[in-house]
DNA sequence: AGCAGATCGTTGCGCGCGCAACGAGTTGTT
DNA sequence: AACAACTCGTTGCGCGCGCAACGATCTGCT
């Protein structure tokens, strides 16, 4: 029960303190890759993300559902930045063979290009802004860390009830 | 250099596995807190966050400035989030005495009392998101990593030239 | 003192996202 | 076979945010 006087002593938790630290570090890292990534390359690191997701998948192309889930963000969401990669040429819709209520987003040739073009700045900016703050055993630690909290999350967070 | 025929190559790089975590363990547990919350107190994730960082601060007030720097958002978005939270009286403006270009924002009695309802649940969705996870130990370690590398991109990040 | 340049907070504008509703297609039950 | 319940992707709508520009104020230099 909190004292309505003094709801200072839960703002120390240290559950707080992590979240806290998640959000920023999130924020501060997505808008410094963001911004250097549209000044060099004048690519949305949305785009980027898209691009490679499709390019580790089989036959390079991936389930509309499937990479909305991947990509954490609503259908209707991925529907409208895949209308815009489609109308940059970058990636191309297909019709699911096995379903045809499904669409198959895929990687075109301009779109592998785009990626290869991309993705080395891309990983130097990480290695600038990561690799400057952890080594390679300390990147790992997190990886690992982040990855249990996103599997846990994803297993008691959706049902609400 | 890249092979443009196999861009792959990059794509298991421990930085952007690392970058990728980050990106999806912040959405899953920012969607899941912002869904709880709004469920069972029907308020904006955002809004805690401004009333935890005011009541941490001396006299429960800070500078429009520093509270956008503080919540890694832009000064614009700032102004806009206090307009909606002003109008609801939770928190309040103040003229800042030794600058007139500065203005201050307040926490009210109805924003401490709103901080002290809704802190407990958010408190207990942490535990049962992030402990549920994590042990103690481990929360300590993934927070001193992410600081690590928030406080590293705000030294490299800003100048981007 | 006076002026140039920086800083503070606000505003107009456009964009990208999530929510709810929809048509089309699928699956399971009887 | 026929129907209900569900899933898939798209669309209309509203919201919150960042960018650029602005007036007001502060700072430093001469």
């Amino acid at each position: 029960m909190a004292l309505p006087t003094d709801p200072a002593e839960h703002l120390d938790d240290p559950r707080i303190e992590a979240f806290g630290m998640l959000i920023e570090a999130h924020n501060e890292l997505h808008n410094a890759l963001q911004r250097n990534l549209d000044a060099e390359a004048g690519v949305p690191l949305g785009w980027l993300s898209v691009l490679i997701r499709l390019a580790r998948s089989p036959d390079s192309r991936l389930r509309m559902t499937v990479l909305a889930r991947d990509m954490t963000m609503s259908t209707s969401g991925l529907t409208r930045l895949i209308d815009r990669m489609e109308a940059d040429g970058v990636v191309r819709r297909e019709a699911c063979p096995e379903d045809r209520r499904g669409m198959l987003a895929v990687l075109t040739e301009q779109g592998r290009a785009l990626l290869a073009s991309t993705a080395p700045c891309h990983v130097a900016d990480l290695e600038h802004l990561l690799g400057g703050a952890l080594d390679g055993a300390e990147l790992g630690q997190l990886t690992d860390l982040l990855r249990r909290v996103r599997d846990h999350v994803r297993e008691v967070g959706p049902p609400p009830g």
